[in-house]
DNA sequence: AATACGTGGTG
DNA sequence: TCACCAAGTAT
């Protein structure tokens, strides 16, 4: 492999790449802190820079160091992430911080084995800590990557199917340099994510475009193959407001598997019949009030929303742990780690408590 | 191998 | 309005 990838993209990257991105700190020792690599490679999964930007600053000042980390309450984590979405992701960093401090002397492994084996690690993450962190040649393969490797071997199919993927993979490790590794890996997702972008490349502004196939062949628009599509099913859920005269709701942790594991949500049911006797065992109420209907798409199906309100609720204990089912003062929401839409659904109620449909 | 897993932005 | 997209991993 006589690849000129890697020294054609390094000049480039010199003048256009970013390099003040908040994880790119040098420490006093001119190294990466491998925890904020780390967090801020987890974040990246499948989420744009400029989302996961004032998530990180705000995470990095809360949990300044992997021990910090490892030995928070997973609520905090899971606040701190609250918005940021795909939670597994943080129960994996939380769960991974505390392997590193029970197995690893509180620090994150530098060999390649043992830091995949981690949760919520794996092959083009610890490739992409290594390389960052400790200047290791390991090749990375995200969606930045994908595109531009697609393109510039011109490579056919859905690079999310097995047999692209080994191909990809292939070419991705040859085309990783022995120098200046750190550099390479960042600027290949930075041309991925400013140049080589999926609709309108700019190819002028391309230092591959001499070397790439889809340029030569006008297919950057064919490529990479788009995933095959398909319409996403709709679930539906009534969600039950239970608010106290305190304006306190009544909120229940989620359990550990199923769309936002772990965090802390409206009691739901599958009708208003079902949500109104639930409500019962709560609270003696006897007034619903329906709220205004909306729709919650996630990756895999969208969800219709119904939420109903119960006003009054009265004689329920006061808890002062966080077992599940909790009623929760507004003043405490900050601290919780909500889903989106109902972080949204009651700010708005908060602010208009006469909102109604 | 295929699917589950969030959210906000964009054309 | 809506389909598609954006720094993947686990099962």
């Amino acid at each position: 492999m006589n690849s000129t990838l890697a020294a054609d993209l390094l000049p480039w990257f010199d003048r256009h790449g970013r390099h003040d991105l908040p994880w790119q700190a040098a420490t006093p020792d001119g190294r990466r802190d491998a925890y904020r690599v780390w967090l801020s490679e987890v974040m990246l999964q499948q989420t744009q820079v400029a989302t996961v930007i004032p998530y990180f600053q705000r995470f990095t000042e809360a949990l300044r160091t992997l021990r910090e980390l490892g030995a928070a309450d997973e609520d905090r984590v899971l606040a701190l992430w609250s918005g940021l979405g795909y939670y597994r992701r943080a129960r994996f960093l939380h769960r991974a911080a505390q392997l590193c401090v029970e197995r690893h002397g509180g620090e994150l492994p530098r060999d390649f084995d043992a830091l995949a084996a981690l949760p919520g690690i794996g092959r083009s993450t610890a490739g992409a800590i290594l390389a960052q962190a400790h200047g290791l040649r390991l090749p990375i393969l995200d969606g930045n990557v994908k595109r531009v490797l697609t393109r510039y071997h011109g490579i056919e199919g859905h690079p999310g199917s097995s047999v692209v993927e080994k191909q990809l993979w292939e070419r991705a490790d040859a085309h990783t340099p022995y120098e200046r590794v750190a550099d390479y890996t960042q600027a290949i997702m930075d041309l991925g994510a400013t140049v080589c972008v999926r609709s309108r490349p700019l190819c002028l502004a391309c230092p591959l475009a001499d070397a790439c196939v889809a340029h030569r062949e006008g297919r950057t628009a064919q490529l990479p193959t788009p995933k095959p599509g398909k319409t996403l099913p709709t679930r539906g859920t009534t969600m039950l407001v239970l608010r106290d005269a305190q304006g306190r709701v009544l909120l229940e942790r989620r359990g550990p598997s199923g769309v936002w594991s772990g965090l802390w949500s409206l009691p739901e049911a599958p009708d208003h019949d079902t949500a109104w006797r639930l409500a019962q065992t709560h609270a003696q109420l006897d007034d619903a009030q329906p709220l205004t209907p909306f729709v919650h798409v996630f990756s895999h199906y969208r969800l219709q929303v119904e939420p109903l309100l119960f006003e009054g609720a009265t004689g329920h204990p006061s808890i002062a742990d966080n077992a599940s089912p909790r009623w929760y003062a507004r003043d405490e929401w900050p601290k919780l780690g909500l889903p989106a839409p109902v972080r949204t659904l009651l700010e708005a109620l908060a602010h208009e408590p006469r909102l109604s449909s």
